[in-house]
DNA sequence: CCAATTGCCTGACTAAAGTCAGACATCATG
DNA sequence: CATGATGTCTGACTTTAGTCAGGCAATTGG
């Protein structure tokens, strides 16, 4: 590694140290002190349980209690004991307290979309947001099944098509190729598969059923800046898995010679090569696993 | 803009702030409020005059007044009055702050070098930390004049070499091409100017002479990560102007037709193709400018 | 040389953040 | 059903952070 790597990641902590700063002194403009702001919005975000937050948050269980407790004279905030152990409690917000959040999320979406507009190549920053937000969050990336037409999933074709687009020499057009019905991506008869980082899609994996023992793998695709930590392998991991507990024994899939890493993927987990079995126009390699 | 690009940004955010927190907490380690190591580090780093000192941490004057009185205390810090002008202070540190600061800079660099380390690909992270770094420090860049045999400019035609070696179809060998002696490019007889971020280099472009009225324009280069923002052209401008002081009437320049974007730039700044003036084996396209 | 300004300092605050010991209700278990 | 463990809350702190009004010395500009 150049001698100068260690002093580029310290560049970086201290251009996005002081973003950060400026995005919590303007939480400051709500009159709020930092430390409520930051719980009611966690609250927000889904943290219910109040232990979880106070983990999450690091904060001592006496500050957190009487964070809560002022969030609840604000009337932004109620607390009930958990049904099941009613030892925990968990928070959430009221209808001021939602209205409350709103404000802080339409702050923070603000500067964020403020910073895109200010760069000339707002693209190219989001790549290297998410390869940065992947590496510093790597251990939290989860595999979720979520309905394909869902947002989360849209985002990730898209992406797809558009790079598929882009490396097939003749192009990709959606309506050209055999696009998968999405209720056969969907239980009982198969699954759609994200990978999902923050509340954001890193990834994705459709799985097509027909009711039968016969499956078919679709739309496999990792973001560009989460390439290399064996996404795909996950993905197709958790294909597998439901697969078998829809009981499909037989798994095909089509690609092109355009995607080599996919053919390697394919090559090193058990798959093996067969002859063409539809008439789609894209692919030029077919592969079948069973098990 | 896709619909999320803005959850993308805060994606970031979010990933960005947790770790930025664990590197304030673990300086807290150091058993030291983070008001007083933040002062202490800044001093460190170069920031001596007070009221500098002030402006950068964001600080009240009585606040900033009593930090630094209680390093002074800890015997890590003294200041002085500013010599031609007594009301002001410059604050340094000790031999004791010195090896303080040091213990925090080796907790920073640890705790960066752990990231690279635990990321299968630390180049292709780095690359995105340079974009973020760019996106949010655009407005820090300064172009400056620096020696090109020290290590910031070294960095830049390593990583400039090496780029040329990835895009001329026959590679590239520096000891094959006419490597301009670094005294060329010193004052009196020429520059070496480099686009800097916090302390970092993004680019770099040498001002070639002889001691006539004839110069050179040599390595220009722009870090991907800082391209489309106009740096090429601030160097390029910064270049001419120290041709103009050192008394130099006339540029050249030699290219590639492997580097059309630097083609382009030529072409839009007023420079003309003329013939071939020298017998590099690598360019193969000539310009000249006069002013 | 006098008045206004500047730069830093001090004292006297307030607010926020964080700590700790114990109280209290609830839960799990033998 | 007694016992210990768990999760939250309360009260009584200390430490940091931040604010504001003046004070003093040095400087600047008539």
């Amino acid at each position: 590694m150049s001698f100068d790597a260690v002093a580029r990641v310290r560049r970086f902590n201290r251009a996005v140290t002081s973003e950060v700063g400026a995005l919590d002194t303007s939480f400051l403009g709500r009159g709020r002190p930092l430390g409520s702001a930051r719980v009611l919005n966690a609250i927000g975000h889904g943290r219910g349980d109040v232990g979880e937050l106070r983990d999450y948050l690091g904060l001592d269980s006496g500050l957190m209690s009487r964070l809560l407790r002022g969030l609840e004279e604000e009337g932004l905030v109620e607390t009930v004991p958990q049904t099941g152990d009613a030892r925990r409690r968990i928070a959430r917000l009221t209808a001021a307290g939602e209205a409350e959040f709103e404000a802080y999320e339409t702050i923070s979406d603000a500067q964020a979309a403020a910073l895109l507009q200010r760069d000339p190549h707002a693209e190219s920053l989001l790549a290297a947001m998410d390869r940065v937000a992947v590496a510093l969050g790597r251990a939290r990336i989860t595999i979720e099944e979520q309905d394909p037409r869902g947002p989360a999933a849209r985002v990730c074709l898209e992406r797809y098509y558009a790079e598929l687009a882009r490396r097939f020499e003749q192009g990709f057009d959606v309506a050209r190729s055999r696009d998968p019905d999405a209720a056969d991506m969907v239980r009982p008869r198969g699954a759609f598969l994200l990978a999902m980082l923050d509340g954001g899609p890193l990834g994705c994996v459709g799985l097509k059923g027909q009711g039968g023992e016969m499956g078919e793998i679709k739309r496999l695709w990792v973001a560009e800046a989460a390439r290399g930590f064996g996404l795909a392998r996950l993905l197709m991991q958790a294909a597998e898995n439901a697969a078998r507990e829809i009981g499909i024994g037989v798994l095909r899939l089509d690609t092109n010679r355009a995607l080599p890493e996919a053919r390697r993927l394919y090559e090193t987990s058990g798959w093996t090569e067969i002859p063409r079995f539809n008439d789609d126009p894209y692919p030029d390699a077919f592969f079948e696993k069973r098990f």
